[in-house]
DNA sequence: CTCACACCTGAAAGATATTTTCGGCTCCTT
DNA sequence: AAGGAGCCGAAAATATCTTTCAGGTGTGAG
């Protein structure tokens, strides 16, 4: 139930990174070779590939197999695909790391391109597949149980927000002992949503467990698709991850990340249950449009 | 003018074309399903694609030779990257709004899409006077209190999570009444903000009136620059709106805006303070380590 | 501190795909 | 109608990719 199978043509410098540190060493070697010179690598033979990054040619098939193709020849064609892009497309970028002495606009610049970065990526690794299935899971719940801490936590509450916008039951759960107690409660026909990062957060794999164990149907949201989590996971929805650096820690990209993931499934719910979220969202707005004082212009 | 050995990678139909008249009949087979389908060729060996064509291996061979690659592998390559540079480039047409009945990957594009340009419109009209006023402000802050309301107040709550990390005093609220007892205490020397995209939240509004009218410096994060809020701020940060929809609620853009915003003044902060912010973001993520389960491989 | 185990790693064997060779065939020329 | 030039594909030869297996290395338990 691993990640997508598709072959990804785009996003494979994402998943690169996103797979990168379930790797080996040697795997590493040839995942970084790959990203970093698509079009240079698409010319090598397995062997010459495998002679490049002072590995064997078996080494370079299991990174192939792992980046999600059949084999070597198929990770090929992807890369002369990605170099096709890549040509014809706009300029490498200015992907530089954030410095302490950047100037103001200099830090504006890097943050929303790499947010772009970040959203592009998460776009193009997403599976359609699992997130059609969690999209469904979702549109027939009985009631929505999300599970998140620190910056997920606020990913948590923000899906359990617009869930109940539509007109659907769905809370978020912060504290660790409360979520496995609400886990607990949970069955079939209810949904539990965990939403980590690393995947390997104990709090938050906990209440998934437990929730799974009790028949309820999980989604795991999380940017390691081969972590402890997604044992309990029904269907695993990946978020990208950014290269990270001193003053912009991982939970920068990985919240814009999450929060894609998140719009796609409210989307996707709103449409599927139309006839009952298109009232409630109206009914919601009209409700709030009395705390609004009036404009001061226009 | 055509580049005779060199192997021509989106010129390829044209190649065809002005080779055509000196092919065999055969070849002129192969050469057409490799112009008409690019895509589908590529996925063929060449075995595969001398019974698509019904000739022979040695055929094809022939034909990606006349066509200026040195084999069939080569070709091949070249086919790949024609697919991957047409699959791109007839992207960009995912700019319109969301339907109810959007298969989903049309979903994930378009709000992909339309996140990024939030992004770029928010980096585009942001005032780096204010936005440096304002971190300034921050770093020399006794405290700071952060207001805010649903979609907003998470992302307060992200601010405050942010600047707590960095050894900064920071607090979020998005409960009106406590929001407005807790402004009372702040005084000269002390940081208040406001987040909310409309500008005229009065549940926002009063506690940044109350907060201004003490002596605090006071920030305002909106999408409407001659909002009411505005009347109480000592800095404006303006967040950049995008057109909604039915099911794309405003909270959705305003959010990704607000969060660029957010995150701009953090990264500010923290290269200002970098002496005590950089020990204090090792220690706590040092703190968290232990949080979390050792990893599956590896 | 030592041992045992699990796992990574690469060499070589095995399987596929590509390229070359070579003889039959068609079609044109005279 | 006969000869010949060149096209075509089957099969051999080669290159490339994949799998298997055994050696090595680091890690954790005792």
């Amino acid at each position: 139930m691993g990640g997508s199978q598709a072959p990804a043509p785009a996003a494979l410098a994402a998943k690169v990174r996103t797979l990168a540190p379930s790797m080996t060493r040697s795997m590493q070697r040839v995942a970084e070779a790959v990203a970093g010179d698509p079009a240079g690598c698409a010319a090598l033979t397995v062997t010459g590939l495998a002679e490049r990054t002072g590995t064997s040619e078996a080494t370079v098939v299991r990174t192939a197999r792992l980046l999600g193709y059949p084999g070597y020849r198929d990770l090929r064609l992807a890369l002369a695909g990605l170099a096709a892009q890549q040509q014809s497309g706009r300029a490498p970028a200015v992907t530089a790391d954030i410095a302490v002495d950047d100037p103001l606009s200099d830090v504006v610049a890097k943050l929303a391109y790499d947010e772009q970065q970040t959203l592009a990526d998460t776009a193009a690794g997403l599976d359609m597949t699992q997130l059609g299935a969690a999209v469904t899971a979702l549109s027939a719940a009985r009631r929505v149980e999300i599970y998140g801490v620190a910056a997920s936590g606020l990913v948590a509450q923000d899906l359990a927000q617009k869930l109940l916008r539509i007109g659907h039951i769905a809370h978020a759960h912060s504290d660790p002992h409360l979520a496995v107690t609400n886990a607990v409660t949970l069955r079939s026909g209810d949904v539990a949503i965990a939403i980590t990062h690393s995947g390997s957060t104990g709090d938050i794999i906990e209440p998934l467990r437990v929730a799974f164990e009790h028949g309820a149907t999980t989604i795991a949201v999380t940017g390691r698709p081969d972590s402890p989590v997604t044992q309990y996971a029904d269907h695993i929805l990946t978020t990208s991850t950014a290269r990270e650096s001193e003053l912009r820690p991982a939970a920068m990209s990985s919240r814009t990340s999450q929060l894609l993931v998140v719009d796609c499934l409210f989307v996707g719910v709103a449409q599927r249950t139309y006839e009952t979220a298109a009232p409630a969202l109206a009914a919601s707005y009209e409700a709030l449009a009395h705390r609004h004082s009036p404009r001061t212009t226009r």
